[in-house]
DNA sequence: TTTACTTTCAAACAAGCGTTTGATATGTTG
DNA sequence: CAACATATCAAACGCTTGTTTGAAAGTAAA
C-alpha cells in the first residue's frame, strides 16, 4: 500500500475524472493533464496506470446501464408499442438528463462523429446491440413485414430522432435560449419521439 | 501584382482547400499546415490572407448553396408533401453525396456538436432560415393545428433523421461495411425519410 | 533608378500535447 | 535489518499546434 490514496484509489479517481472529461470534451479534446488534475494525481499516473490516454478511455468505457436498459425493455411484459414508448424514454433521459448517471454512456455518442481507437468497441459492443433491439421491437410492431434495408432504415429514424437533441445541444441552444432539458421536457420530447415514430411505423404495418 | 501567384490566387487556393480540410476534419482537426499544403502556399499565408485560422474559417463559409436549395423549393409549384419531399432529397444529397459541390456546406454539419467560433454565424445564417423553412412546411402539410413546441419537435424528428447518417457515418461503416451510400442509395434513404415523416405528420393532421 | 508597397518564404517562437524519466517515499517480504 | 516491489511526483522530452518574424523577390509609382 501507500499514503492517504490508498493505492487502487488513485485508479478510480482517475477512470471517473476521465469519463467526466471525455464526455464534456470528446477524446480528442479532452486532456490528460485536465484529467489528472480533476483526480487530484500527478500527470504521469495515467501512464502509469493505464499505459496511455487510449488505454484510459478503454478503462473509462462502460457499457453497463445502456445493456441493463436493454434488459430492463427485453423483461417488460407489455406491448411492443409500449415497450419502444419506454425504451425512448430510458434513451433520451439517459442523453439528456445532467442529474442522471450516465456520464459513461454519453461519452459515447461524443465520439460518433470522430473515430477513436475506440471506436470499434463502442460499435461492437454497445451500438450494434443497441441496433437489434430496436430493429426487433420495430419487427414486432409492422409484424414483421419489412425487409432488411426498411427496417434498418426505420431503426435509423427512431436513433437519428434521439440523437438529434444530443449532437445538435450546441446549436438548439443558440437558436432556441428558453429551451431547457429539464426532465420534464425530455420526456415530453420522448413522448413526441415516440407518437412520430409508431405513427409512421402504423402506416408501414398496414401498407 | 506579385509572380506566377497572381496576386489573388493564393487567397482563393486557401479557402477552396480550407472547405476541403475543415469538412473532412472538422475545425479542430484541421491543421493550418495541412490547409497551406493542400493550397500549395507558406504557412504564413493564413495568417498574412485572413489574420488567422478563425479568420480563415469564417471565410471559407459559405451558405450560398443551402440557400439556393430553399429557394427552389419555395420557386417550386407542388404540393407541401412533395415539396418536402423534394426537400429532404436535396438535403440528403448534400449532406452525404461526395460527387456533389457540397463540401462548404458539410463543414457546418461538423461542427454542429462541437462549438467553434464561428458557430453563431452557421446557427443564425443557415440553420435557423432551415429550420423556419421545414417548420412552414409542416405547418402547411398539418394544416397548422399544431402549436410552437410541437411544429419544432416535428421539425428536428425530420432534421434528426437526415443528420443521422452525416454524423453516426463512421459507425454505421463499420456495422454495415456493405453498406455504401451511393446517389441509389441517397434516394432510397431520403425516400424513406420523406414516407417516415409524412405519415407522422398525416397522423398528426387528422388528430 | 529610387522609393514604397505587396506578397512569399524559411525559420523560429511560444504554448500545448501525450509520454518518459529518475528520484523519492512507502509498504511488503526475505 | 536489508532487499524488493509499488506508487507518486517534479521535471523534462519530443512533437505538433497556431502564429510571428525578418529577409527576399516582385511590382508600381515618383
Amino acid at each position: 500500500m501507500n499514503d492517504a490514496g490508498c493505492a487502487e484509489q488513485t485508479r478510480e479517481r482517475l477512470i471517473e475524472a476521465a469519463r467526466e472529461v471525455f464526455s464534456e470534451h470528446g477524446f480528442q479534446g479532452a486532456t490528460v493533464r485536465e484529467i489528472c488534475r480533476r483526480a487530484d494525481a500527478n500527470v504521469a499516473a495515467v501512464n502509469y496506470h493505464f499505459g496511455s490516454k487510449d488505454g484510459l478511455l478503454a478503462e473509462a468505457l462502460n457499457f453497463n446501464q445502456l445493456k441493463a436498459m436493454q434488459a430492463a425493455n427485453l423483461a417488460a411484459t407489455s406491448c411492443a408499442e409500449q415497450r419502444l414508448r419506454l425504451f425512448i424514454r430510458d434513451f433520451m433521459l439517459m442523453l439528456l438528463d445532467e442529474n442522471s448517471a450516465s456520464r459513461q454512456c454519453r461519452m459515447m455518442a461524443r465520439e460518433l462523429a470522430d473515430p477513436t481507437p475506440a471506436l470499434d468497441k463502442i460499435a461492437r459492443e454497445a451500438i450494434a446491440p443497441l441496433h437489434e433491439h430496436l430493429g426487433a421491437l420495430v419487427d414486432a410492431i409492422t409484424g414483421g413485414t419489412l425487409d432488411d434495408a426498411e427496417r434498418r432504415r426505420c431503426v435509423f429514424s427512431i436513433l437519428g430522432q434521439c440523437t438529434f437533441y444530443y449532437h445538435g445541444e450546441p446549436v438548439l441552444q443558440r437558436l432556441y435560449p428558453e429551451l431547457r432539458f429539464r426532465r420534464d421536457e425530455i420526456e415530453a420530447t420522448a413522448a413526441h419521439i415516440a407518437d412520430f415514430s409508431l405513427a409512421a411505423l402504423a402506416a408501414r404495418k398496414s401498407a
